[in-house]
DNA sequence: GCCAACGTTGGC
DNA sequence: GCCAACGTTGGC
């Protein structure tokens, strides 16, 4: 089982709304990057920190699992779509999506300035400057560790 | 709201 | 294939 975590901004897509909705395909990814890893890596099973980003308290508030591996993301192919990207063909989609279902919020938020503190997590992409990507994978020791701070 | 970091685009 | 311009992300 592999272990990721995934970005979102609270203010289109919170945790609550995953809670609400209890499973969800995480349509909009626009990066190629992130998309190979839903694509190819992502399996039915894996864990995933839901994280929140750009709002007051950036971190990880909750755990979501992945219900449904990579499949094509069709709000590309919707010209009315927020994401709309002409250059994804149905026959030869550019853009992938999984599935993720809400399991459960965290006891607290554990703030991307805790993360940042421990040495223990130096190597995490997350923690290094200038990183961008709103898909990435957890080692099963950082995931262990982050837990066990909650 | 600012701006640094980064990815993408497109002219040449 | 280089690289400047531009757009986006996301912490602060």
């Amino acid at each position: 089982m592999n272990y990721w975590l995934m970005k979102s901004e609270p203010d289109a897509f919170s945790l609550d709304d995953l809670e609400a909705v209890d499973s969800e395909p995480w349509d909009g990814v626009r990066n190629y990057q992130a998309r190979n890893m839903m694509r190819d890596e992502m399996r039915v099973g894996d864990q995933v920190f839901f994280y929140h980003s750009n709002c007051k308290e950036p971190g990880i508030v909750g755990l979501a699992e992945v219900v449904r591996e990579g499949y094509p993301d069709h709000t590309a192919f919707d010209p009315e779509a927020k994401y709309y990207d002409p250059k994804s063909d149905p026959d030869k989609p550019r853009w992938y999506m999984v599935d993720l279902k809400f399991k459960r919020r965290l006891k607290r938020t554990i703030s991307l300035q805790e993360l940042k503190a421990r040495p223990e997590l130096a190597d995490m992409p997350l923690v290094r400057k200038g990183n961008r990507l709103s898909v990435m994978p957890v080692s099963a020791a950082d995931w262990d560790f982050i837990l066990g701070l909650e």
